[in-house]
DNA sequence: GAGTGGTCTAGACCACACG
DNA sequence: GTGTGGTCTAGACCACTCA
């Protein structure tokens, strides 16, 4: 049996890549000197190259060139008391966020059934970019009630974290519930803004904030980092910390 | 801006495909066919085509043809208690399995951390193949210790399900402990085993089984199929089910 | 053997980055 | 403008399925 030519280029440039031949953050030579040094044709080059750009070893910038890129995998705990920033710092990363967009808008059927609201319910939708070391990892996209929240534009703006935020409207602690996980690929607009191959993998976490007496607070759906994310579930000893900022 | 011409030939596809002009497991025409109604090239079409089917909206079979493929979605619960056939079952999805493979290793040094178990035991390493109204869903390859379970190859080939082989060995509840999940792409051997396309992206989990004594029992290692699960994660009101089959 | 999808080369033109 | 990657057509040949 006989490997395909494009696989063949794949495992040789993904051999040189992990022997350190072509170091971390440098330019692959530019697709026509890697046709003449595989002897084929720009379809294979090209084939091979993004194949390694899917699995995120290979970062491909048009009219720039083509750069090793070799992304840390995070691990990401989600418990009861799950906090962005908390999560991350435990890991010894530099947490960190963007503020992207904020509209409110009437409540589209499922969040109006998440948070509890009548259908048309005006809610805030909030766009906020996550990062980890100052590298993308999630797009976060929440919802919520502008009656609970009034002003929540400007107070997410200037708070560091949700946790803050929730805090200046009188939550001092809150609880995750419903949450649910299903992979993707990437659209163009969210491959983008995180930084990776068009047709990466995401992971797509939808959940649903409660306070102490189990009302819902608060709606989100996250697109996380294909294969720069890895979740962790800690069913059966949650250690129940306090809640934290 | 201009769309390429890819997306386009894509796009009208999926629309073919939701308006029912071709019907679930129909099969689409042929890629000459398909080049002349839109005026492209065999490398457009099969890029569209490419598409589709890693979104799970077609199956491509080389010398047989290009059919539609829409997959349902399931929902699969995790919690401490999580069980297959049960998990299946509650949403009224029938659950099946497929021994593929048994053999005993030496454990690896992931397996035997897990299991608490010195490097270089001996385990069983089984792999089987889950099946929800007959579909693959899943793969699962598992590790036990061969001395607390001797002959489980043979077990596990009687058993309809692994709560009812560690039934046997006097096991009559365990909890699941140490979840991760991750995705990826599927490798080749993988997607052929799962019936979906090479470069769709695979959720992997890993876990530990314990007793209730908190004493390692199992580990696995399941690739379910991407884009014909979800996850569910109940960590706020996981309702303690009693052990079930 | 006929028909299907899978891979490959060759060559052209387009879109974006950067000096 | 020059060089990079992005897309496209054209045409050839290979591998697999099935009558």
């Amino acid at each position: 049996m006989q490997r395909d030519h494009w696989q063949t280029i794949r495992d040789r440039l993904a051999d040189d890549i992990a022997a350190g031949i072509f170091a971390a953050g440098a330019q692959l030579p530019t697709e026509p000197e890697l046709c003449a040094r595989f002897s084929a044709g720009r379809h294979s080059v090209r084939r091979a190259i993004g194949a390694l750009a899917i699995e995120g070893k290979l970062r491909v910038e048009q009219g720039r060139g083509t750069f090793v890129d070799t992304p840390p995998l995070i691990t990401y705990r989600i418990g009861r008391r799950t906090r962005f920033r908390q999560n991350l710092q435990e890991q010894g990363i530099k947490p960190g966020g963007e503020h992207i967009s904020h509209e409110i808008i009437a409540a589209p059927p499922r969040v109006a059934a998440a948070l509890g609201l009548d259908q048309g319910a005006r809610v805030h939708r909030t766009l906020r970019r996550g990062l980890a070391d100052g590298l993308p990892i999630s797009l976060a996209l929440s919802f919520h009630c502008t009656q609970r929240f009034p002003d929540l534009g400007d107070i997410r703006a200037q708070a560091e974290s949700l946790t803050e935020a929730y805090r200046r409207y009188g939550i001092d602690d809150y609880l995750r519930k419903d949450t649910t996980l299903f992979s993707r690929r990437a659209d163009p607009g969210e491959a983008k803004l995180l930084g990776q191959h068009r047709d990466h993998p995401v992971l797509v976490v939808t959940k649903t904030d409660v306070g102490l007496d189990g009302q819902p607070i608060g709606y989100s759906e996250t697109v996380w980092a294909g294969d720069r994310v890895q979740f962790r579930f800690d069913a059966l000893d949650d250690p129940d910390r306090g809640p934290a900022g």
